[in-house]
DNA sequence: CGTCCTATTGAAATTCTTCAACACTCGTGG
DNA sequence: CCACGAGTGTTGAAGAATTTCAATAGGACG
């Protein structure tokens, strides 16, 4: 009875730093037992990364994993002539870093301000062969990210300036105010990435993603502020205009 | 004695449907005993799929699971107003089946002639519930696909339509000649798409690829015969006319 | 105040698409 | 046996979209 009394204590004293943090709710870390944190969190560091650190290269050994705790998070890759595009954003709490493969395959580099959990490689494979779970909601995300991954691809192939504009937009829309994307409110947020960064995640050049900027302007769909903030005024003619019906 | 005999006897009867399969060797397949395969076997069917042949839709519910024993399938999106990109080719031995979601985030088509060896999603669940090394694959090959999904974005978003043509001849190439690809040789093959679907997996129009084959044939790169028969004569200019140095 | 970074705008140049015509192959059926 | 049509691929000319080059403006910072 004293027994089960003190292990309930310790049961329920999850690490200090994990209990505020998203990563332990939604991300990978949400399938372990107080325990286990406390184990996994032995190992882990934060980090502040300002907009422009690289957290890892294309090409570098897979290193340190990290949950982001805040900020967005540019995935890139690079040909040899230097064009670079990038093949995906993460938001808090996904999972950065490369599992199950020797060397990274792309670029990670802080597009906001970023806070991260990270912790090495080995203190993830320990967890996974306790938590057969973990292993799991990493499998989930790496089918997310593949998802994710080409619905980009039909815009980055298939679609016009405007509506690849538009579509980036509401992808980040989306996360600020997820579920009721689709819905008629009035939506006001911070664009994480500048316009060239904008421009190498949609293939196009800068000029192109500004011209098409004063387009959605001049049309009323949205306003912008500081060229940062952008206030969607009607969504359902912004995610009309991401698809075919101009 | 007698009894491991007996099982030695047992574990060595494989079933003669996967004798000689590709996928029990590379495939998603190749972590189980003969017993597990024994088991799953008798849930599997094969099919044979003409090309243009449906496999599933985007939308559809995940049903059935496949390896793919030969032939190349054709992983595609739509936009509302019919324009089409190609996400992916699968080849054998591919697995082919949405993992751990409700439904296909993408339409399954045969490009070529297709042979499949499926099973319901049950048998799959029941299989991965049995051997952990099973999801672990699985979770491999949806990396893999991640990998190529992400390659393809620099593709589509940064190169030029002669540069997309020549990487697709090369992602077709690797294929047929694993391992020595940027080798020296000679290399001739089939191409597994006709035009149409070149020009939707590049994100083209049909007249665009046809007008860049016909400059790689007569700048002596490629060899064609019968619109589909490709011979590279120079694997090295093939590769650089892929990226930067044209 | 000058410089760097970021963003916008215009004009010219280029690439790709669209529209149109034509060629080839392969079955089918008269 | 040949004509016909469907499916596939090539080529040309005109048009549209995007890029490139160039100039300008505002904000942040030393």
């Amino acid at each position: 009875m004293a027994q089960v009394q003190r292990q309930d204590i310790h049961n329920s004293d999850v690490p200090l730093l994990c209990i505020a943090c998203e990563a332990r709710h939604k991300g990978v870390c949400g399938a372990l037992t107080p325990l286990q944190l406390t184990e996994l969190s032995r190992h882990t560091k934060r980090h502040a990364i300002a907009p422009g650190g690289e957290m890892f290269a294309a090409g570098a050994g897979a290193g340190r994993h990290s949950n982001i705790l805040s900020g967005v998070v540019k995935l890139s890759k690079l040909l040899p002539d230097g064009r670079q595009q990038i093949v995906g954003l993460q938001f808090a709490p996904d999972f950065l870093g490369r599992q199950n493969g020797p060397e990274n395959t792309v670029t990670a580099e802080a597009a906001t301000n970023v806070r991260l959990c990270s912790f090495p490689q080995s203190a993830l494979e320990a967890v996974v062969a306790q938590s057969p779970e973990t292993g799991h909601r990493l499998h989930l995300q790496t089918l997310r990210e593949l998802d994710e991954a080409r619905d980009w691809m039909i815009t980055l192939g298939r679609k016009t300036a405007a509506e690849k504009l538009a579509s980036f937009i509401c992808l980040v829309a989306s996360h600020h105010n997820p579920e009721k994307t689709p819905g008629k409110g009035v939506f006001r947020f911070e664009l994480p990435l500048k316009r060239a960064d904008i421009a190498d995640f949609l293939g196009l050049t800068i000029e192109t993603v500004s011209r098409h900027f004063t387009k959605l302007r001049k049309s009323g769909i949205i306003f912008v502020e500081n060229n940062r903030q952008i206030t969607i005024n009607d969504m359902d003619r912004l995610l009309a205009a991401s698809q075919g019906s101009t």
